[in-house]
DNA sequence: GATGAATGAGCGTTCATTCAT
DNA sequence: GATGAATGAACGCTCATTCAT
């Protein structure tokens, strides 16, 4: 999918960059603090350290910042977690390994996190689907790692199971940021790692009554 | 917790209640298609039925709106939730009936689901407690139930192991819905449910490649 | 000038003037406190006694109920000054009873003072002239009273003169009212009357110093 | 005190001026034809050339309007005040030119007066008080012209005296504003303010008969 | 005669967006 | 290319008034 643009109306693009960067870094705080609809434009704006006409040189609705921001928050993502699946040698022990990595990852992002997943949805009907589209990307990544230890005999999988344990493990590393008030009371960030990769692994552990017997089969 | 009382200016609690109805099935809708914030109070009670005055009769700002459809929503899949789990023998086997008929009740309810999990958020310092509050109620119903098992000796698991489990199974219950962009385009739903209850208790199968010779064993 | 009605859909005469009682004592509470524009008519109902409902039934606008409570006003200020005059002989010394005894009643009747006079130009075109003239009948007792005392041959004033000095009076009484935050800080009630009369019989008292001669040359 | 400031979100100070004194002489007119509760905001920006939006780059609420309309009288009023009491010799004929220069002050202001008088009390619970300072200020200038005049030995009167007469000449001056639906019927200006003059001076005047030898004792 | 639910015009206020300088 | 004053549609909310019961 190609990316979407936003329209400038300033030429120059090392300008464009640069101010877009003090857009983005200005709006991610004010995003995470009140929301896209609770923040104005000139409170960006001055956060980025402009004024309102110059930010409206660099954008043309109030919705291509969030869309600006929720892009670079994907492709920071994106890129550490590509950067750490390159080196990924596909055994199930760096598959852990990455699954871990990416848990911490997404802890780091906490906050940025949150407001992609709260935010995203107020992205209009064009910038929404290039965004799912970046998701669905990610989740592919990790599908191919995962594929890889099926292909490599390590794990016995079928497709429709390895795309669900993707996005299961997609989840699960949002879910401490977006559960973060009943998680982080419980957990610490090394304690949830440790058991979810023991639950996706291993799953529910059986205890040593006989199931068999009787039940409902 | 208490539960968190919005008044109204009508005193006859029939028609109260009659007219809570009507706003809510329409802020439902609403809420779904273009969110909390872009739906305004007027498209509110147009779509209840009735004028912008009579909607403030019932409510007093347009937050207690977004309450009441929340409070709602919880309401209805805890008592739903509720009135399965009370027939459950705290069997494995009965857990994963009951897993399952969370799992389509909640798809039942994509659309609340979707609208709770997004404009929660939006509630107030007052608000928000008592509805994080219920979701922990709603989630300490499926420790409990797994909690039996592992007292029937049928399961074998940590406290901690217990509660993450609880929440990953509350989370993919929604998962269907907020993920339903991918998810159903890939799954069915009898399949979705299939797949993840086997995920949940056995895990990542292996493959019949050894694994031993580093790893944790 | 033709007393001003205020039509009402009830009937029944004595109910109307009970209702109005009713009405009237709880407003003039509520203008008290909050003044005309900030109370509503549901309040007033409620003060009342009533319903919001059976108020319409006893007033046509919200402004009648202003005209109500400022007629009644004056007439209880008037009826409390008249009985007064009424025993007055046309003395000097008689006259400065009633005017110790008109500013001793504009005290007690302070709160009800400040409403007719800060309320009083919310009245409609045809209320107003109505209210005006009542005061200019409150004025004209004064005037009477003044004018006996000169045809006593006991002051030596024109009717300009008179008349002015009933405005005065007049508005020394309200004074100690609608200055009472810097009035009543400075002066007893007893005080301010002993003064006030002092000023207006005697004016400034003249020091030794010899003022004749001409100018300030 | 300090002086209350309205905040304006536009910066060029010239420019705030410039606007705040449309938006004030727009204002004076509208509240003196309906007063401020009955005028719109929307009202007051048409009246002073501007939108509803530009109209709230200059103030934060609408009551600030009335402050800054409030603020502006006060100011001119001790301006111009002031100015004439600088001049003041402390002769009993400097006094009464200063009098009767404030008097004609007020009547010119009469609008502005009115709107002060009955609308005063609409002010905020931090802006009243500043403006009721203003006027102790006020008062406080005509005390010191008077209490000049006593320590000349011109005038022979207690510190009590002269704190009332100052407040009386206040509300003198106001009167021929405030009660101008009866006064301006019966005297000029000119008129009045010799009558008060003389009345301040002199008080009334007695007559020929003796008053001591038994009275209505 | 009493009620109170319903109405909707109208309020104060905000804020994305424009455009002259 | 940068500025920020100006705009006005649109918002949440109130409340005087009506009228079916």
């Amino acid at each position: 999918m190609k990316k979407r643009e936003v329209e400038a109306s300033v030429k120059d693009e090392r300008l464009v960059i640069k101010r877009r960067d003090q857009m983005i870094k200005g709006a991610v705080t004010l995003f995470k603090q009140k929301g896209f609809h609770r923040t104005t434009t000139r409170e960006i704006a001055r956060a980025a350290g402009f004024s309102i006409g110059t930010l409206y040189e660099y954008i043309r609705k109030k919705e291509d910042i969030l869309y600006l921001v929720v892009d670079r928050m994907y492709d920071q993502i994106r890129e550490r977690l590509q950067k750490d699946l390159d080196t990924n040698q596909g055994t199930v022990e760096a598959l852990k390994l990455s699954i871990a990595y990416y848990f911490r990852e997404m802890a780091d992002m906490q906050d940025e996190v949150l407001v992609m997943y709260q935010e995203a949805k107020s992205l209009g009907k064009d910038a929404l689907p290039y965004v799912l589209n970046k998701e669905i990307q990610m989740v592919g990544m990790f599908e191919n790692v995962i594929g890889n230890c099926v292909k490599n005999g390590e794990l016995d999988l079928t497709e429709q199971e390895v795309k669900l344990i993707a996005h299961n493990i997609f989840v699960q590393g949002q879910m401490w940021a977006f559960r973060r008030w009943a998680l982080q009371k419980a957990y610490s960030l090394e304690e949830y790692i440790e058991l979810q990769l023991d639950l996706l692994f291993h799953g529910m552990k059986e205890g040593k009554v006989k199931l068999g017997t009787g039940g409902e089969g």
